[in-house]
DNA sequence: TGGGGTACTTACCTTTAGGTTAGTGGGGTT
DNA sequence: AACCCCACTAACCTAAAGGTAAGTACCCCA
């Protein structure tokens, strides 16, 4: 196992919400999964650009080990395997709406920064 | 610096928002903030049992770069520093309550759960 | 016959987060 | 005189997170 000492004690929801949540790619598998209610492995690689095989195995499987993804494995050949998310998925997500919408509203106030800055560096020096 | 790659470029909001919040401490920062308006570095450290002054400092600082904290400097002997949130450390904190929620829910559900495997355990085998 | 796709696992390595300890300098308390 | 408090900073170390590369076993397509 990767994750030794999971599962709390925890000092307030946050706290437990984080640790399940933290890892580099969490959100998105969230997200990619709450947008298509299925997909398979090599789906969310490719809608996850950048993810290694292992840290998405890896993410996935603690993911289902905390309760918040179901994985279906057909006995087929080649190899199927279907990932969604469980009621407590959905939950996570739907409790991380208002968190994604105020990253977004930061991410809009530092472009405009961005080309503020830009402007002043535009600017020619009196 | 410790943090070097921050802000981005972000897949989404949720990764601007995790990307602020996740460090041991910051949740628990940031609600001791909102609940008590303003606190000094020592009454913070009390507030966070466990904390290490170097980690306090160096989260501090990293929220205050974040734009979420405000630092205050008396020019007094002793030293005093207060620390309070600006409006976007009020609305992120406000945007992680049903985070917090969601988490507080499960805590309650894991801990039915451990009750039910207690009863179990002390069940006598048929 | 060679290449690509399926869903992984394993071993190894680097980077980062976080913890520990000690030091600063003046002021108040015992 | 000795110690604690304030708010830090610096040096060092460990553990964990994450990345890279290769291997597995079987199938389909050209």
């Amino acid at each position: 196992m990767t994750k030794s000492a999971r599962q709390g004690p925890y000092i307030c929801g946050i706290d437990a919400a984080l640790d399940v949540v933290s890892g580099k790619w969490k959100g998105l598998i969230l997200w990619e999964l709450d947008e298509h209610g299925i997909r398979r492995f090599a789906e969310l690689r490719r809608g996850l650009p950048g993810v290694s095989e292992k840290m998405l195995t890896q993410h996935l499987r603690e993911m289902e080990h905390d309760g918040l993804v179901v994985r279906t494995v057909y006995a087929e050949v080649p190899p199927r395997v279907e990932y969604s998310l469980t009621d407590e998925g959905r939950a996570l997500n739907a409790a991380l709406a208002p968190l994604g919408q105020w990253g977004s509203s930061r991410i809009r106030r530092q472009q405009i920064q961005m080309v503020d800055h830009q402007d002043a560096a535009a600017m020619p020096r009196p």
